[in-house]
RNA sequence: GGAGGGUUGCCCGAGUGGCUAAAGGGGUCUGACUGUAAAUCAGAUGGCAACGCCUACGGUGGUUCGAAUCCACCACCCUCCA
């Protein structure tokens, strides 16, 4: 018996490793069977290094699966080792259960925008918060060999990096989240989890101690397993959801539906078209589409165009993508000269904005530097003026321009300007509000 | 406790009294080209309304006309010995 779930998964490139590739099948072939993933409540937003779980759960809700997304708010007070070259800072339980909310919200605002029903949520908080630690130690720590333990990557480069260790919390991690299965095998019927490939070790933990423990699950349909999904990589040297100007957060207050849109945008051919399977719902039809057309046209960035459009309106809806695609389109395409009031507004709440009380006295410097502006300093910008790199209104402005009065001239509509460096746009606007 | 080595700009790494706002490389940014690409080439990469002034080479003081460079003390890191 064949999964369709983990043949579209297959397709996508998606697949990394599965503990039993038989019983994964058989189990994702029957509608109905419920599998997990888990989520750190490590930040208050989520960001894009979580969207392959994501889609994931996603995924196992068209296929007519329930998925269950745990939210951990008990292991987020340990901590998990895993690709964590230092030991962590403990969080506060206020932070966790903030992050924990914040998380669960985000994750039904996503399913709502691509239309499916949201997940089941579990807090494991609720079996980890009052556990007994001598049961603890003898129900589920006997099972576990510290032997095995140490050789697992996440440990293993902790104890060899004699001035980072790994303190007995976080050793413990593995533990937790193995008993999180046990606890979702046993209240939820829940047999599988799926997680990124750093996962792997906690999560054939998980299915050692549900077979261990409960011999139930030797029967057929009631079988443990897990699936890990690959690790995403750009170009040597960058991780994957990182830029210069930090990380791409899902939460629009932290990476701005404009910058989240540019960030696909900016996708390498090879890397578009990949992830396209990876991080968007579109059928492997129309996946294929794109990629043929993109072959015939590379110029044309079909790629980057759809997959950036379909993240985006994924992550923050329909109509925030239109107007950063229209956003775009001026910025890139079109003359901000010709642009209405209309327009301008639009773009000034897309796009970063310096707000002056009056046109008197500015220069450009007094627009564009300091605070979140454009450049850090005068002499910043004088360097980008000389490079020409500056636009105003898309006109290109020379270091004559650095404390040259701006005069009415110079604004659209009295009180307006698009600025550009490069590629990036700004929105001065100026006068009464 | 003893002996030695080290700490330089975003990172790596030269420099051992003035020519050093500090070689070189990486990264980053901009320009040309282009597809809002890649590759390539070029420029830039402390602050200041600026041919000068200010701040900067772990910290603090000192020697000197002049210190990243010499001296003293302090902090941290590494290696060897006990």
């Amino acid at each position: 018996m064949t999964s369709a779930f983990l043949a579209d998964l297959q397709w996508r490139g998606l697949l990394h490793q599965v503990t039993h590739a038989d019983r994964a099948h058989a189990a994702l072939a029957r509608p109905g069977t419920p599998a997990y993933v888990g989520f750190d409540p490590t930040a208050p937003s989520l960001h894009v290094g979580s969207l392959l779980p994501i889609t994931a759960l996603m995924r196992l809700r068209q296929h007519g699966l329930v998925p269950i997304a745990v939210v951990g708010d008990g292991t987020g007070l340990i901590g998990d080792p895993s690709g964590k070259t230092a030991e962590r800072k403990l969080l506060d339980a206020a932070d966790v259960a903030a992050n924990s909310a914040a998380i669960e919200s985000q994750l039904r605002a996503l399913f709502g925008n691509v239309g499916l029903a949201p997940p089941t949520f579990v807090r494991n908080g609720a079996w980890l918060g009052g556990l007994p630690l001598v049961a603890f130690l003898r129900d589920v720590g006997k099972y576990f060999s510290v032997n095995t333990m140490i050789q697992r990557d996440s440990v293993k480069t902790r104890l060899e990096q004699r001035d980072q260790g790994i303190s007995y919390t976080e050793f413990s991690y593995m533990l937790l989240q193995a008993f999180d299965f046990l606890e979702l095998w046993r209240r939820a019927g829940c047999v599988g989890q799926l997680g990124g490939s750093d996962q792997w070790g906690n999560i054939v933990a998980g299915v050692d101690l549900i077979e261990r423990l409960e011999p139930a699950s030797a029967t057929p349909g009631r079988e443990p397993f897990g699936v890990t999904m690959p690790l995403v990589t750009t170009r040597a040297g960058h991780k994957f959801g990182k830029t210069e100007a930090g990380t791409v957060w899902l939460d629009a207050a932290r990476t701005t539906p404009w910058q989240f849109l540019q960030f696909w945008l900016d996708a390498h051919d090879d890397a578009a078209l990949q992830w396209l399977g990876f991080f968007t719902l579109l059928p492997q039809a129309e996946i294929e589409a794109v990629r043929v057309r993109h072959a015939a046209a590379p110029h044309e960035r079909h790629a980057q165009k759809t997959l950036a459009r379909a993240v985006t309106a994924m992550v923050h809806g329909a109509a925030a993508t239109d107007a950063a695609e229209t956003c775009a389109r001026i910025v890139f395409d079109g003359d901000p000269r010709t642009a209405t009031p209309e327009v301008l507004a639009a773009l000034a709440a897309a796009l970063p904005v310096r707000t002056l009380a009056t046109a008197a006295g500015a220069t450009l410097a007094t627009c564009i530097v300091g605070g979140d502006g454009l450049f850090a300093s005068n002499g910043d910008l004088r360097r980008a003026l000389q490079a020409g790199g500056v636009q105003w209104n898309g006109e290109r402005l020379g270091p004559d321009d650095l404390f040259g009065p701006l005069d009415a001239a110079r604004w659209l509509h009295g009180q307006w300007a698009l600025v550009r460096f490069g590629k990036k746009p700004f929105v001065v606007r100026c006068g009464p509000q």
